[in-house]
DNA sequence: TTGTAAGCGTTATCAC
DNA sequence: GTGATAACGCTTACAA
């Protein structure tokens, strides 16, 4: 029996691994021609483009991703830099972000490569990466209301989206941003259209960009309203169940407590259910919540549709956000000359049972 | 004033970045002297080294890891494939796993090459790595009762560690596990001592090596003291939080319903609690709960010591975990004549408020 | 349409 | 202790 394909798959004998040279050998063919035909150039016949990827497929060949790098300058990785804040916090929005990246990243034929850094220690990492051109490419992560990661990635010339937006001159970079004041303001106007007067906000950390620009919808909506804002209603920190928990302790022991609680993440806002709970009181007919919630999937119902949502949440897919995000970067990677790529995603409001049914 | 080092740092002008050829044009060295000298050579004089060395930071000569890579056949790249379960759902805990791992990695100069795939295209992956030299190892994350990875891996000649173990030859690989069976059988025989004899195993996957072992341990436990298992208090799947309330409340709807729960995590844990709450029911006085606690760093509670934690759980560091496992796999890529290292952590037990208190 | 040859920026094997 | 020089495995002018 006569196989169609002359190169069979050898799984067993490892060996040295087949190259560029040994395979233009067996076919017959130079390097170059080789090389032409397996990366799709136009000039190269049909005939042989056929022939060669046949071989090439059938022997294994795959090209080393080392030497193509060293001969083209680029290396088919994007570097994503974690912040690891302080008490070794690693925030788990990260990982779905990157699910929805790695999705837009392996269609390409893109790899990721990750380092984590305590907060602070990331311009190094961008400098390093630039300057040994590790990657074509980063991703900028949490940016700060303040930001020099912006400047500097501008300075040194690698390409960039941020996750998020921050500065004035927010046209001049490429950037993905929910629109976190009018979420924030939306929301904030559910609560007031249902009576509340005393709302308060569990924020992030406010050195965050997102979480000022949360606050200032918060405020916007108050404000709109003829509601005086007090300070005693707002906090911030990192968004861990545990803030979430002692910060709803806390609000809840004021003098005049507020009626209604927004939480900037699901996390701090399953920490303020327990504590309701401790306290005796439930969400939604004591205390209305609403939450922003980044749908990490680790929180998802299975079954999704069919049930009304515990919470009430103002929701964006942060999976969707990090796909969008790497489709960004790989498109100004493919043509450095394009012009800044923004785009402001409106969060959805989802009427759960944390607040009264309408 | 003069500089002690003449070669000044120009952050200013990126223009072209400086090789080693300029470098060692500069320092009127060969090459190879310069080579020797920053990669710490015996033989080269000390004079020159630190010669070489200044003027290398100087001008803030980064070598390049793709010519490096294709010299030496060495990438300084560890590979991480992560698992998406159905439902797009990424375990939270593998970024508390890479956390710590890149501790060890940061130190020794590798970084993570991080990639993303549905469960049972890992082996595609792993050959993909292997073919084109592109990692010098992998983790194996998450190993099956039946793990054709690790038989991969082996014939491929890949360096790994597995993070968990699998099969019946364990001595035949490096892995570090934790001892999940007697973590479970403890937790359970707690439970026993505090009187209880329904005791509900919410698991995670039992298609999981350590979900098999942690039940074996339950049972384990329930047999030395004499109590029939029930099927019907045993139940597993991914370990989310909808899951763990879903299955409390199913759990507590049978008709001699357990009064002791045990989690295989703390994220199901926590959905077990919300479901407890709204059955009017408390955690530590109506029904005991126990959870294994992967200690996932946005779960914790920021101060720590002083305070009585919440569950009484199971717990262990995936983060020390991470960073062991890294270290594991960096000796064994130094020296790939070493024999199999294998580690098995004793999870400790916490007392806290979901048991009686002793 | 195909081939020759010169890089890409290191490391490694020899000599000296 | 230092220096030529040849790999490493690809891409890409430039020729034919």
């Amino acid at each position: 029996m006569i196989n169609s394909n002359r190169f069979e798959k050898s799984e067993t004998m490892a060996s040295a691994p087949i190259n560029l040279k040994k395979l233009s050998e067996i076919l017959g063919l130079s390097q170059t021609t080789v090389s032409r035909a397996l990366n799709g150039f136009p000039e190269v016949s049909e005939k042989t483009r056929v022939r060669v990827q046949q071989a090439a497929d059938g022997l294994n060949y795959r090209p080393s991703p080392s030497a193509a790098s060293l001969a083209t300058g680029k290396t088919r990785a994007i570097g994503h830099v974690i912040p690891i804040s302080e008490h070794r916090m690693i925030n788990p929005h990260f990982s779905d972000f990157l699910a929805g990246a790695s999705e837009a990243y392996a269609a390409a034929g893109y790899d990721i490569l990750l380092r984590m850094a305590p907060a602070g220690e990331e311009e190094d990492i961008y400098r390093d990466f630039a300057s040994r051109r590790r990657v074509d490419g980063v991703v900028v992560h949490g940016p700060k209301t303040v930001e020099p990661r912006i400047d500097l990635l501008k300075s040194i010339n690698l390409p960039f989206v941020v996750h998020g937006r921050s500065g004035s001159d927010t046209d001049t970079y490429s950037w993905l941003d929910v629109n976190n004041l009018n979420a924030f303001q939306q929301g904030t106007q559910l609560l007031i259209d249902q009576g509340h007067t005393r709302i308060a906000l569990v924020n992030g950390l406010e050195s965050m960009n997102f979480a000022l620009r949360r606050r200032a919808g918060f405020e916007a909506a108050l404000e709109a309203n003829n509601i005086a804002a007090d300070s005693r209603y707002i906090c911030s920190a990192d968004m861990t169940e545990t803030y979430g928990h002692d910060a709803t302790v806390a609000q809840l022991a004021l003098k005049n407590p507020p009626t209604a609680l927004m939480f900037a993440s699901i996390l701090p806002a399953m920490g303020g259910v327990r504590a309701l709970n401790e306290l005796g009181l439930r969400a939604g007919k004591d205390v209305a919540i609403i939450t922003y919630d980044d749908q990490l999937s680790f929180l998802q119902s299975p079954d999704g549709e069919n049930t009304t949502p515990f919470f009430t949440s103002i929701s964006s897919s942060i999976q969707a956000a990090g796909k969008r995000v790497a489709e960004m970067l790989l498109a100004q990677i493919d043509d450095s000359s394009r012009s800044p790529l923004n785009e402001l995603w409106e969060a959805e409001i989802v009427q759960g049972q944390t607040t009264k049914q309408t």
